[in-house]
DNA sequence: CTCAAAACTGAGTGAGGATGAGTTTTCGCA
DNA sequence: TGCGAAAACTCATCCTCACTCAGTTTTGAG
């Protein structure tokens, strides 16, 4: 944190634009044949560099594919996200079907939560952050809703956004394991559920198999 | 399916005996290190028997990995399940913090769950099969519920056991990598908001903290 | 007893992630 | 503007492991 105490002086200018497209060829591989075919060497090559020069950036193979993850999310994921508490159910379902489509992705992410659990794994840091973000801003809208009326007031926020997300990340790898139902579907219909977003709607509502099924 | 065509005679009877010992030996280092310190050297070593034959009985480290799980699920965790549609929440909390315990087999549920998504993973068939059964059990149980008054009449049993497994799975990878929550809490408190059992009970119930929280 | 299939083995192979000891480049500072 | 220390980069090499191959031994049905 000085700039005095330290002989250090910190990362040069070429630094972040090697890093980046490191990163980028990383995310290229996973998105055209899967992150289980990236390998260091590859990735090297692909950059136009060494692999010493790959690993000297990211110290091991696990912060490439992290890097990958965190470059994707950059260049797409967040926007819909870090913004609109107004998110409505349809936000919600045009977001899902744009992931959807990025499989490599989805598996990616799925793959290092997976791995994550592991004492000191490099994506541990990267997906907390991304899951308590994700966490304060599903509270936000759940709050917005309950403004509304469109959930119920009783309801914890976080909990229940916190429910939500454990709940999609667990539909998301199941989908993948066998994409046999509409994930887009069960995930809307999951966040209508933890939000209770019938409580004022009676018995008919809840009946009716178009919210019920 | 047929003795006489094939020239196949199936597997000699010492066969099954090898093949449990294997899958024990990496039971055991699974529980004692964690799944990511299994060899397949390792693994020959502790069964007693050379590395090629670990490898012939299983082809592949995964399905040695799968061999472990099955045979940890054979051991403990299936009997609560398959049987009693009766099961109350207190029932799902004491299986919820005996499996706790065990870390490692949470992790090396997990982190199958995540590797399971490429294409032909070995992991595939029995995490399918598993939660085709956990879901075909929890329906059971909301029905079960539905009946006795507990649980909303309305639901479709199947889509909401399907998603309280969801949030199961996702629940658990969140604890895993933070455990700065109760899971058990949170997963009976899913099963609660998912089933709607509040349904009959008015707000002041869904207001109660202890309950919407 | 026979013989084919199953079970087992020892010795290797190769992929691929990492490392270490250097050389070259950058850039704050005098 | 050039000095020097840190950063960036490279080459060769290492090493761990999963997996394979070419056999030998064991099993058990007929």
């Amino acid at each position: 944190m000085s700039t005095t105490s330290t002989g250090s002086r910190g990362p040069y200018a070429r630094s972040t634009e090697r890093r980046r497209s490191i990163a980028r060829a990383v995310l290229d591989t996973v998105l055209e044949e899967g992150h289980e075919r990236v390998t260091t060497a590859g990735t090297a090559r692909r950059a136009g560099t060494s692999e010493a020069t790959a690993l000297y950036h990211y110290p091991t193979k696990e912060h490439l594919l992290v890097a990958a993850l965190e470059l994707s999310d950059e260049e797409t994921a967040l926007r819909p996200f870090t913004s609109d508490p107004a998110m409505g159910l349809d936000d919600l379902r045009a977001f899902v079907d744009t992931t959807a489509e990025r499989t490599h992705i989805m598996r990616l992410h799925t793959a290092l939560l997976g791995r994550a659990t592991s004492p000191d794994h490099p994506a541990q840091e990267f997906l907390s952050r991304h899951n308590r973000e994700a966490v304060a801003h599903f509270a936000r809208v759940v709050r917005h809703r309950q403004r509304a009326g469109t959930a119920h007031p009783g309801l914890d926020a976080v909990g229940v956004a916190r429910q939500f997300l454990a709940t999609w990340d667990g539909l998301q790898a199941q989908w993948l394991l066998d994409p046999s139902f509409d994930f887009g579907d069960h995930l809307v219909q999951a966040f209508r559920r933890l939000t209770g977003q019938n409580w004022m709607e009676g018995r008919a509502v809840l009946l009716d198999p178009s919210v019920g099924m």
